[in-house]
DNA sequence: TCCCTTTGATTTAAGGTTATATCAATAACA
DNA sequence: TGTTATTGATATAACCTTAAATCAAAGGGA
């Protein structure tokens, strides 16, 4: 039961193999007779196409690489979602690899290297066209030499500097500052900020320079290092830094986290501990993932990422890539998703 | 910058193709001297193997092909990082698709059917070893097909009556039976059951056998028609579906919704008519989905189906099938995940 | 010395496809 | 009628790797 070639199909008609390429890909020039002849049988002995084969000989795999720190995380498996709608419309195929990004900066680099550039050596073994992936900043030189492995880069939600690779990610500071607008026009002043341990938590960063940004553009005057309180932003760290910040600061009205998952272990915290949500302090999140959106008592206002969006159009700047060889950035625009843990200010 | 082959190894230092192939593979018999001198070359030159070309050659590609319903889903996407997680081990890489299986039983079977096929068409042109998939029982007779094409395929969760192939799943009987007799356990006896309204829900149907049997084994007498309300399962179907139920039984003390998604609608609608939970009213789910576990104010007990492990136990039992060709039907046991939406019954 | 075995390497062929060159036959032109 | 395009098909070679066959040289035994 072995699988119909092209030679098999030239072998039944008398013809050459050519011939059969030919009619099959309509190159040449072959007569229409011979062509029907061809393509008939094609269907009659259920040809398919060897892309192995073809990918040798075209070196042309129409296959890509997509690397993401996790598989098994909602968010990126939304953008995953979204790079295979639009893959599969252009014939490309999906090859998936994580690379473990530890967020939690425990793991030692050296084997984070290693199976970071294992994954893509995988890819380029495979002789992908392209490769879309979220890097991780800490560890440079990795990306570098792909293109010496005949695969085009692409940079998804976080980016190397330097690194002659598109990128497409989201206006963190632009979504800081839609978060704290949004508490400002619900008449919120005194806002706290979750703000990263982590130097290089650029997404964080960002997302706490439009906090400020926003505050000053209000003309708010606040003393805001008083305002932040950095932590690990993890759903049981998120929780301790919002409690010391409502200690620290009782006349704070709203608080801004700069993800769902801290927003969520602050909402647990502080509900715990006797706050009222939203009458007495509202809480804004940040990435709507399902969690925000399926909070059975506090759905969480939050600041909404494209994920399918990001994914589709990531694998449209790649192509673009892939074809013109030119490297272009963009940030997609965040998007307030208003659910029941923000109110006005009492 | 071309990728380096075998061939300019073998130009480099004036030795056959052949050998080249011999000293990377240890296969064959060649000097040491002369093996040493190439293997030196391939690091210096930074020789990566062309799979593609291996692949075709040796009619082995190891490559797999993982077709879920669903992309964007946290439980697929869990069970697909299990998946990656041992198949990385044994040095296969993974090619996704999708098969949009649709729950809701609203799109036409033709078109479900062409993209399921699509997508394992797609998987076998480029060669793939084996698939790993979730088919969709109300589509016969397109997997049937697979081994024609020459790939090896293991079911997951979901399973095709009759299909030549191995399966593992989880036992939902049993699932059913935990929540319930940990219901029991708790003092309960008046429990209510979010029942599907599709007839061909198998793994639902199966958590409400169990959930039968364990009520009969405790000799607890129910008119179970009375506590069963068949729905849709969405969040907002089993919202009402409870709200039914408690209606129709003012003395229930604990209901069993077969997913987390309709725990969490029900869990919303009861709270929001009212309900205190679990005081007045034990709520138990099913899957143990992030979801469940980051509510904050109801933390969900639920049922857990062992994702990560489902995934990696699925591809042991896939590459078993594809070295030996013997398959292997398996259930692993779910497991009780004790929250805080459960209580003893007042 | 002659034959046989072992060792170390090379040659051949194949996996399935396709771009390029080539060839034969027919049609077009003067 | 002889020359040149045009049409329809085939032959060749290449993409990169590897199994199997082959070959040459050296070593071993009589």
């Amino acid at each position: 039961m072995k699988r119909i070639t092209m030679k098999d199909i030239a072998a039944e008609l008398e013809v050459s193999v050519q011939s059969v390429s030919q009619a099959l890909n309509r190159t040449g020039r072959l007569g229409s007779e011979t062509r029907r002849r061809i393509l008939n049988a094609a269907e009659r002995l259920n040809y398919r196409p060897n892309i192995l084969a073809r990918g040798l000989r075209n070196r042309r795999s129409y296959l890509l690489g997509v690397v993401f720190p996790f598989l098994n995380d909602s968010f990126f498996s939304r953008i995953l979602g979204g790079i295979e709608d639009s893959s599969r419309r252009f014939h490309y195929d999906i090859l998936i690899g994580n690379s473990f990004i530890d967020y939690s900066r425990r793991s030692d680099l050296d084997s984070l290297r290693k199976a970071e550039i294992d994954v893509l050596e995988r890819m380029t073994n495979r002789g992908v066209d392209g490769i879309i992936g979220t890097p991780n900043p800490r560890i440079p030189g990795v990306y570098e030499k792909l293109a010496a492995d005949g695969a085009v880069f692409f940079q998804l939600m976080k980016r190397i500097p330097g690194l002659n690779a598109g990128f497409l990610g989201v206006d963190n500071v632009e979504g800081g500052r839609t978060a704290v607008n949004h508490l400002i026009s619900l008449g919120h002043e005194r806002i706290g900020f979750l703000q990263t341990e982590f130097s290089d938590y650029e997404e964080i960063k960002d997302r706490g320079t439009g906090y400020l940004k926003a505050l000053i553009a209000r003309g708010i005057v606040l003393d805001t290092d008083r305002f932040e309180d950095p932590g690990d932003l993890s759903f049981h760290g998120a929780g301790s830094s919002a409690l010391r910040l409502v200690k620290r600061n009782p006349d704070m009205t709203a608080l801004f986290a700069p993800t769902d998952m801290a927003a969520l272990g602050a909402l647990q915290a502080l509900t715990e501990a006797g706050k009222r949500i939203p009458e007495e302090l509202s809480v804004i999140g940040y990435d709507d993932l399902e969690l925000a959106a399926y909070q059975v008592i506090h759905p969480l206002t939050t600041v909404a990422q494209p994920k399918e969006e990001l994914g589709r159009k990531a694998f449209e700047l790649l192509q673009e890539q892939i074809e013109t060889g030119e490297t272009r950035n963009l940030l997609m625009p965040p998007k307030l998703v208003v659910r029941r843990t923000t109110a006005p200010a009492g």
